[in-house]
RNA sequence: GGAGGUGUGGCCGAGUGGACAAUGGCAGCAGACUGUAAAUCUGCCGGGCUUCGCCCUACGGAGGUUCGAAUCCUCCCGCCUCCA
């Protein structure tokens, strides 16, 4: 397959791998942006290279809708259409049969979603999300699969499964390898159910795919369930290859998971958080639209290199939140994503030096936790911030 | 000078005898967000308390009618429009 991993360096369970596709290397761990509709909501793709990104995220539902994939492929492919130089893998329309539950219908050979847009319907199969995928020249593409909901009875999520696996086969069969192709990730269900899930990744295994992700997380589940499914599936994909864990997380996620033998991640919540006013520092979460940070001279975060921090303020972002200027979510954007990748890079390093599994300056960095980057907290920070540590249930 | 209209909580603006501490929106104060139907959504938003309830103060001001008034009457004050 022309999709090649390499894995450099590892420490305990954890990977510093090197994924190379036809447009370009991404070095693992790695975090990618979720850019549904071809682009990060609020930045350009020249923005999102100065933040570090080496791969985005797109989705096929999204894009089948509007423009159409007929429009894409027209224009070049996706890359050419977004401007989008790096690799790209795009989800496959799975997590929309989860989020857009009400929207769908589900039947052994596929899938038929009524748009969101204006109902009408969108028939994806198998076979027909690998084609749309190849056609818009993707680096890294996904297999169509039910992400299953949370809580869902056992014997749904089993049965549920074993549709999922067929359409695994199905659109494995129907991949085209070759020159320039990238490659196709098969995916990981059941729910939190141990033996399903064991079952899941060794049948999935057995299916030679570029790639193996455990899906049908972050769909609700308490944090300790999470945690357990990715410790119970990540050691059983192929070490050969890279393991994705789908939609996570906090970056107190993905130390977790890092440290289980997870290479893959992407989430909205740095870019969605950031369109909301909510920002990852070293020190913790910051709400940059609370009142306190009115008159507040420091950077978000003093140890950050992303054009906000370099410049400006908490009082100025706080400020443009305050008056709706476009501007805050766009640098917001950029500051929490450049955090992410930032924070991968870190975690890289730390494996490389074997370091991650002991880096407490990583754990603390990762909850936010005051005294991370070594010096005293600035003032007026969240003293808890990130809910993760909390358990929801 | 004459005629008509209007004055409601920080702002705009509903309400025209009891279900009104008073619909909405904005502003304000918080919270949520995990393979994006999200520049979204939720809660609070006169004061106090023993806060699934009670008390106080409030719909320009003063007085009155009424069991009961933001709502009706009288006078006063401010603003708007038209006519002189």
């Amino acid at each position: 397959m022309p999709l090649s991993f390499e894995i450099l360096a590892t420490d305990g369970e954890a990977r510093r791998g090197r994924l190379t596709t036809p447009h370009g290397v991404v070095e693992t761990p790695a975090f990618m942006p979720v850019g549904t509709l071809g682009a990060v909501k609020g930045v350009s793709p020249q923005e999102l290279e100065g933040a570090g990104a080496s791969i985005l995220l797109s989705n096929l539902y999204h894009l089948a809708l509007r423009p159409g994939i007929d429009t894409v492929e027209r224009l070049g492919g996706l890359h050419a259409f977004a401007g989008w130089r790096r690799p790209i893998l795009t989800d496959s329309g799975g997590f929309q049969v989860w989020s857009l539950g009400g929207l769908r219908k589900v039947d052994a050979d596929g899938v038929t979603f009524r748009s969101h847009l204006d109902g009408s319907p969108l028939r994806f199969t198998p076979e027909g999300v690998v084609s749309f995928q190849q056609r818009m020249g993707v680096d890294v593409a996904m297999v169509l699969d039910e992400c299953t909901s949370w809580p869902v009875e056992r014997e749904a999520a089993a049965a549920s499964w074993q549709r999922t696996l067929e359409w695994a086969r199905r659109a494995r069969e129907a991949w085209q390898g070759g020159e320039g192709t990238g490659g196709l990730f098969g995916i990981v269900q059941g729910s939190v159910y141990r033996d399903l899930r064991e079952r899941a990744a060794v049948e999935l295994a057995e299916i030679e795919f570029a790639g193996y992700a455990i899906g049908g997380v972050s769909v609700g589940e308490p944090l300790a369930e999470r945690r357990a499914v990715v410790e119970w599936t990540a050691p059983l994909l192929p070490a050969e290859r890279p393991r994705y864990l789908m939609g996570v997380g906090y970056p107190e996620d993905l130390l977790h998971a890092v440290a289980h033998g997870v290479d893959l991640f992407d989430c909205v919540l740095p870019a969605r958080n950031a369109r909301h006013g909510v920002l990852f520092t070293r020190q913790g979460t910051l709400k940059i639209k609370n009142a306190r940070f009115q008159d507040d001279p420091l950077p978000l975060d003093e140890a950050c290199g992303c054009p906000a921090c370099t410049r400006t303020s908490r009082a100025f972002l706080h400020h443009l939140f305050r008056c709706g200027e476009l501007t805050a979510p766009v640098l917001a954007t950029l500051h929490n994503l450049r955090f992410y990748l930032d924070f991968m890079a870190d975690i890289r390093q730390a494996i490389e030096l074997g370091a991650l599994t002991d880096s407490v300056t990583l754990a603390r960095r990762a909850t936010g936790e005051p005294g991370a980057a070594g010096g005293d907290p600035p003032a007026g920070l969240d003293e808890g911030v990130l809910p993760v540590t909390s358990d929801p249930r």
